[in-house]
DNA sequence: TCAATATATCGCTATATTACGATTTATAAT
DNA sequence: ATTATAAATCGTAATATAGCGATATATTGA
């Protein structure tokens, strides 16, 4: 029941849901997803941690970066199929629509170095 | 967004995935899912109204029960989703297996008055 | 080696969630 | 009407979660 729920809760989160979907569109650093969200970096860094732990995410690690993209599901059946679903989900939503207006101007190069 | 947080979040109690897994079976009323669970049964009405405010289950009123069974899911396309997916889900789980086990003998005949 | 940058982790506070008992509401039977 | 039963709602305490700043770790480049 563990990983189910694991899944479940970490997609219970709306600033989640958001990196989710912004992951769809190409893998982002932390300082990127941070600068989108608006959040502090420990508070963007945690929520990535709970969906890598559910096996939503994945993370490669490229000198100082670490890149997120959205895991292939081999992980968990659980999180293999709403990350399926949520390709479709949501898309209408208003402030996930918002978002991915912003995400062609979030770029590293340009958005990090704090 | 909204909707798909409220079925993330009332699928992210392991209660309630029981309650969704008994329902797969049969409708109950509340008094035998508060045996079932061995919860309050103000705990139990609780988690029925969250279930059932996520579009994944419904209630009818019979008398002076309540009889509850999964939702046709045409509330919530995203109810819809998880209640598909949650009929092959957890089949195998030990808590789940060990419910679904005493099931048959939860009677409301036998189980209420209290 | 030292400084700078990106990320992860720790400690803390505010808020949300879960559980309970007590009370209220609705229905049925006497 | 009165009583009994099933369920819903309210108030409250315990626990979990989300957010932040401060600190630690890892990598790069000078």
């Amino acid at each position: 029941m563990k990983p189910f729920l694991k899944v479940m809760k970490a997609l219970s989160d709306p600033s989640r849901v958001k990196i989710m979907k912004m992951l769809q569109h190409r893998e982002l650093c932390v300082c990127e997803i941070q600068s989108a969200l608006k959040f502090a970096q420990s508070t963007t860094s945690k929520h990535l941690q709970i969906l890598e732990n559910a096996g939503l995410i994945t993370s490669k690690k490229d000198g100082l970066w670490v890149n997120y993209s959205l895991s292939d599901g081999s992980e968990s059946p659980y999180a293999a199929s709403l990350i399926g679903s949520l390709r479709h989900w949501l898309d209408n939503d208003p402030e996930i629509q918002s978002l991915m207006a912003q995400l062609p101007d979030i770029r590293r190069e340009i958005i990090c170095k704090r």
